[in-house]
DNA sequence: GAAAACCTACTACAACTGTAGAAGTATGTC
DNA sequence: GACATACTTCTACAGTTGTAGTAGGTTTTC
């Protein structure tokens, strides 16, 4: 299940703020995706009929909520990407991530951080 | 300029071995990409129109190169791939691929390492 | 209770994608 | 030189995506 450009801003203003009817998830979209009403009907009507998300009656109106997470969707785009920039190898992909010039120093210290913690949580765990 | 998955097999092919003709390109298509001749050919013509590929004439032939390097590539897709699903936040995506259960310690090593020679190329610059 | 404002479902439609066939032309082979 | 091969360009066509209009029902508002 493979979300869109377009989904993707449904979802993200879904997230936010869940359940939500369609004008609300209007109200949350970033300022410069400026689409009409029913482009966002659409756009939920169609991530439901993929289960991405689940549509509720509440009265004569619809109130949608997500049935993929955040995380989930990030890890399968992650996959994507992974498999079709990197043929899905993970090692390469981390030596180009170090070795991009546009990470900051704080965003390497702040990855070197996030993985010593996940370490020791894994430690903690065996 | 952005590739879509089928462009990624035949740009990925491209990558790999270049200059080469539309039949050198399938024959470093992976095996399960089982695409028709022709396939492959309007794949190449559409890359080049769109300037990720320049088409030359060898005699009556065409031989095809990348006009994009693979990193310029990757680069662009990890944007895209940030911003649709991290807003472009580097920081909370670094977080997120630190924790991420699947990456096997040996893995995490690999990472703090880049970053290691990273950081000590980037000071030696300094 | 008629008008305004809103909602829903359905339809539309062009651009882009994935995938390939057809027809024509050059080349290698006996 | 006729036949098989291989290449090229053009055309095709269904499915997906981005984006929205229209028509008809419902709720709110003087």
């Amino acid at each position: 299940m493979r979300l869109t450009e377009s989904e993707w801003q449904i979802m993200n203003a879904l997230w936010k703020n869940h359940p939500a009817t369609a004008r609300e998830v209007a109200d949350e979209l970033p300022d410069d995706v400026d689409w009409a009403y029913t482009t966002i009907k659409t756009m939920l009507t169609r991530l439901a009929a993929k289960n991405a998300v689940k549509e509720h009656k509440r009265g004569n109106m619809s109130v949608y909520e997500p049935l993929v997470t955040r995380e989930q969707a990030r890890r399968k785009a992650l996959r994507s990407f992974l498999d079709q920039a990197f043929d899905g190898a993970v090692g390469p992909f981390l030596h180009f991530l170090a070795a991009d010039k546009k990470l900051t120093p704080k965003q390497r210290q702040q990855l070197k951080q996030a993985l010593r913690e996940e370490e020791s949580k894994s430690r903690g765990k065996k």
